[in-house]
RNA sequence: GUCCCGUUGGUCUAGUGGUUAGGACUCAGGAUUUUCAUUCCUGCAUCAGGGGUUCAAUUCCCCUACGGGAUACCA
């Protein structure tokens, strides 16, 4: 009807959003933006027995939060819905008619436990797996007995029992399957619900999409897709199937190996840019070597025909590293902002906004996550503890004397500045005669707690003079 | 088992019928830093194997191996 191009991008609600579809997503966003078409997000609700509740609505979150909005959709609406299959069941049934009345669809009576066992007893004797097709056969009397009965049935498709089909798929290119590998796809299950094939089928034609933009798990379904879309007379969609996500051990991307859902990789400290950003590139590359891009530098670069053929490791060292350039490169008062939750979580108080970005600050460049913020800032907010090496450190003779000096010349001083602070590291070696590895160690054991950590006027600086010296005092004897 | 897809360092990748095969992560060493971190420099390491085609193949073709996906009334 149009030339216009239309992605979608159709997730089933399962509780939350994978990485893997977030890549899915990101891949049908920017080529919408890419080529000036629509992006669509479809829910694909039609298996009940895995309604998760509050998933639709988490989904809508997550995506909102990675900044990938949509033309149309749930929620937003548009020409082309409802958005949700679970809606769409009249729709479906009327094509379900249709299918039937031309032959292309028959009514399956076998039951669940049958095609179980039979499948099974194949299996072990090697033989081919597929339905049999035993219903195909039935006359209308004896589907009108089954009718009769009230027995339960499944609705499936003619698939040819023999020849090949050959499409074209964008990144792989030329496909050929034999018909004999491919199943008579039940597209109706038993609760009149519709399964995954007729309903995306149907949906991707009438909502007019022209580019189906998916993982590579589907590429094995596209055989029966097509003849679904010749049955119904239908012209079907481009289709670009996407090399997989993997596990360091290269199989498919999974929960039972670390995180997959997005929402965890956020609640951690990642950010939605890092995400995003590393996420297109593992599959996609423009020629070169860029690697850090904005979402609006991948609307203008990205592009189709650039997709990896094969799968890619999802590799957590490569996403902290990356993670840690945004914290480091983005402004420092959007990860202030970012950061503050995790304060809040803590318990930890904010009462200097100043002080609060400093420490975010020197905080950004040592970790990775934002979620090891409070972890870096906890020597500032709670009461500092000694190991028994560090308490010799601080009650040798000369961290004492340092000490009192610096709390004797601190209690007068109106403000602790770095100019302060380093005329009296210097008097500390001119006056008293400690340096080097008697004054650096000590006076951060006792402010920070640790021997290792920020520069001391920072550390001052964001501590504020009152807690020095009570930092101070707690280390004299 | 069967069908389909894939294979540039450990990982993400650029690239080409003739290149010292480039970049990034990781790792190792070094420099800077009072320390840690950051940053910078250097280094280690790759075209899965075998056949073709060709003057020439990592690049094109075939086979093998290996990996993955699909084989549900799940998506």
């Amino acid at each position: 009807m149009s030339n216009e191009i239309r992605v979608r991008f159709a997730p089933s609600p399962t509780g939350y959003l994978h990485v893997g579809s977030l890549r899915t997503a990101l891949y049908n966003y920017l080529y919408a933006k890419k080529v000036g078409g629509k992006f669509i997000l479809r829910i694909e609700d039609t298996d009940q027995t895995r309604y998760v509740n509050g998933a639709v609505k988490n989904l809508l979150e997550t995506l909102e939060s990675m900044g990938l909005e949509y033309d149309e959709g749930p929620e937003k609406g548009g020409e082309y819905g409802p958005y949700f299959q679970s809606k769409r069941t009249e729709i479906y049934n009327k094509y379900v008619k249709e299918l039937l009345d031309h032959g292309k669809a028959y009514r399956c009576f076998c039951t669940p436990d049958e095609l179980d066992k039979k499948r099974e007893e194949h299996r072990v004797k090697g033989l081919d797996t597929r339905y049999d097709g035993r219903c195909r056969k039935l006359n209308e009397s004896e589907i009108n007995d089954h009718l009769g009965n009230n027995d339960k049935f499944v609705i499936r498709l003619k698939i040819p029992q023999e020849g090949e089909v050959t499409f074209y798929d964008i990144v792989r290119e030329k496909v050929t399957f034999p018909w004999n590998m491919v199943d008579d796809q039940v597209l109706v299950k038993s609760d009149g619900f519709p399964t995954y094939h007729l309903a995306n089928v149907i949906d991707d034609h009438l909502m007019e999409i022209s580019h189906v933009i998916r993982g590579e798990e589907w590429l094995s379904s596209v055989p029966k897709h097509l003849c679904l879309y010749e049955a119904l007379g239908w012209k079907p969609p481009k289709m670009c199937h996407l090399p997989l996500l993997l596990n360091s051990d290269k199989s498919k991307l999974s929960k039972r190996q670390g995180d997959v859902a997005v929402e965890d990789f956020l609640n951690k400290g990642y950010l939605p840019e890092t995400l995003l950003n590393f996420v297109v590139l593992l599959g996609w590359h423009a020629p070169g070597d860029q690697e850090f891009y904005t979402l609006t530098e991948l609307e203008k670069a990205f592009s189709l025909k650039r997709i990896n053929k094969s799968g890619s490791v999802f590799d957590l060292e490569k996403l902290n590293w990356m993670n840690g350039q945004y914290l480091r490169n983005t402004d420092l008062k959007v990860i202030g902002e970012y950061a503050r939750k995790y304060f809040i979580d803590a318990g930890y108080h904010i009462t200097n906004e100043k002080h609060y970005l400093e420490l975010v600050d020197i905080a950004r460049n040592r970790i990775h996550k934002l979620d090891e913020v409070t972890e870096f800032a906890k020597p500032f907010f709670s009461k500092l503890e000694y190991a028994e090496e560090d308490k010799a450190i601080l009650g040798s003779e000369s961290s004492q004397i340092l000490f009192k000096f610096w709390v004797d010349n601190i209690i007068d001083s109106p403000e602790l500045n770095e100019e302060f602070i380093n005329g009296l590291l210097n008097r500390s070696v001119e006056e008293l005669g400690i340096k080097g590895k008697e004054l650096y160690p000590p006076l951060r054991l006792a402010l920070y707690g640790s021997e290792h950590g920020p520069e001391l006027p920072t550390i001052m600086d964001i501590l504020e003079k009152e807690k020095v010296l009570l930092r101070f005092k707690n280390v004299l004897k």
